[in-house]
DNA sequence: AACGCATACAACCGCGAACGT
DNA sequence: CACGTTCGCGGTTGTATGCGT
């Protein structure tokens, strides 16, 4: 069906934001809270495309976002949800608290596939390399240490190929969904079809993390749009210099580009950060 | 110091799912 | 039920930065 393209490129920007963008996407996100991205950018000022808008606040504005590499215990997490749940960045990204599908995409193309190769195995099947094939075990209830046990230098085996992902996404999406609800230990076993091999309940750390679908994901930041008043900080939420602290440092976006007056900023035309007060506590930039 | 290559990460694109009418 | 719209996901590309020669 001919599709419309996400926006009608015509004085669409392109490239990458600008602190200024930034603001004011920060600013209309706290204001207003996420809702109906197409409208965003015409909303906040902006001349991006809705789809840009979401994409720079998910990937790089969110204030739950962690920031550096992925560490060792994310990377073996990651490395072992990719084992069952294949490409799936999103739902991979659903169990680290803090990061995202895009980074851990990126993470995975750029350490851990190299770093899989060296070891011998294969990222994408995440069997070794040279072997043949490594099904030692018969159901999927097989024994998987727990990822800190891990040593994929040294035990391979412990890296289950896994389910083919191109066609299992509705049962493993209604596992995941269920998963919370369901107590384990009902799965690998009779479970209607169950081509569907991403769960092993015997797994503690999988079933630790299956029990605790999204458990991850902040409430908080999910932002009711606000009364009139748009004092945000009546929402109960976590301390914003924590979780904006990063902002603050501009270590990111430059700080001369971003100013340290930049939640000041008067001219944004909507009611901008400073109005949080970020918990109650002026920002004093430093010297220099 | 200059150049070329490799790496890492941000951003874009296209597709399919979900939802509304 | 068919169609249109919006959103989210995953693959891919572009660009900035680091490193070696």
């Amino acid at each position: 069906m001919g599709r419309q393209p996400c926006c009608d490129k015509l004085g669409v920007k392109k490239g990458p934001w600008t602190a200024e963008e930034d603001k004011k996407l920060i600013n209309f996100i706290l204001t207003n809270g996420q809702c109906c991205w197409r409208a965003v950018p015409k909303l906040a000022g902006l001349l991006r495309c809705g789809k840009s808008c979401r994409l720079r606040w998910t990937n790089y504005l969110r204030p739950d976002l962690k920031r550096g590499l992925l560490t060792e215990a994310e990377e073996q997490l990651v490395i072992d949800l990719h084992a069952r749940l294949g490409n799936r960045w999103s739902k991979i990204a659903a169990r680290l608290p803090g990061r995202t599908d895009n980074e851990i995409k990126n993470h995975w193309n750029t350490h851990i596939k190299k770093k899989l190769t060296k070891m011998g195995i294969d990222p994408v099947t995440h069997e070794p390399i040279n072997k043949p094939s490594i099904t030692t075990t018969t159901t999927n209830c097989s024994s998987q240490q727990t990822p800190s046990t891990v040593d994929h230098q040294s035990e391979p085996e412990n890296i289950r190929p896994p389910s083919p992902p191109q066609k299992t996404d509705e049962s493993l999406a209604t596992s995941e969904e269920n998963s919370s609800s369901s107590p384990p230990g009902t799965c690998c076993g009779a479970e209607s079809g169950s081509s569907d091999n991403n769960r092993d309940d015997d797994d503690p750390l999988m079933n630790f993390l299956w029990e605790n679908d999204t458990p991850f994901l902040d409430p908080w930041w999910d932002f009711p749009a606000p009364p009139a008043g748009n004092t945000i900080n009546n929402v109960d939420m976590p301390p914003w210099e924590e979780n904006f602290a990063w902002l603050l440092d501009c270590q990111d976006f430059g700080v001369e580009e971003f100013g340290y007056g930049c939640f000041n900023d008067v001219d944004m035309g909507v009611n901008n950060i400073n109005t949080l007060n970020m918990g109650d506590k002026l920002y004093n930039a430093p010297p220099g």
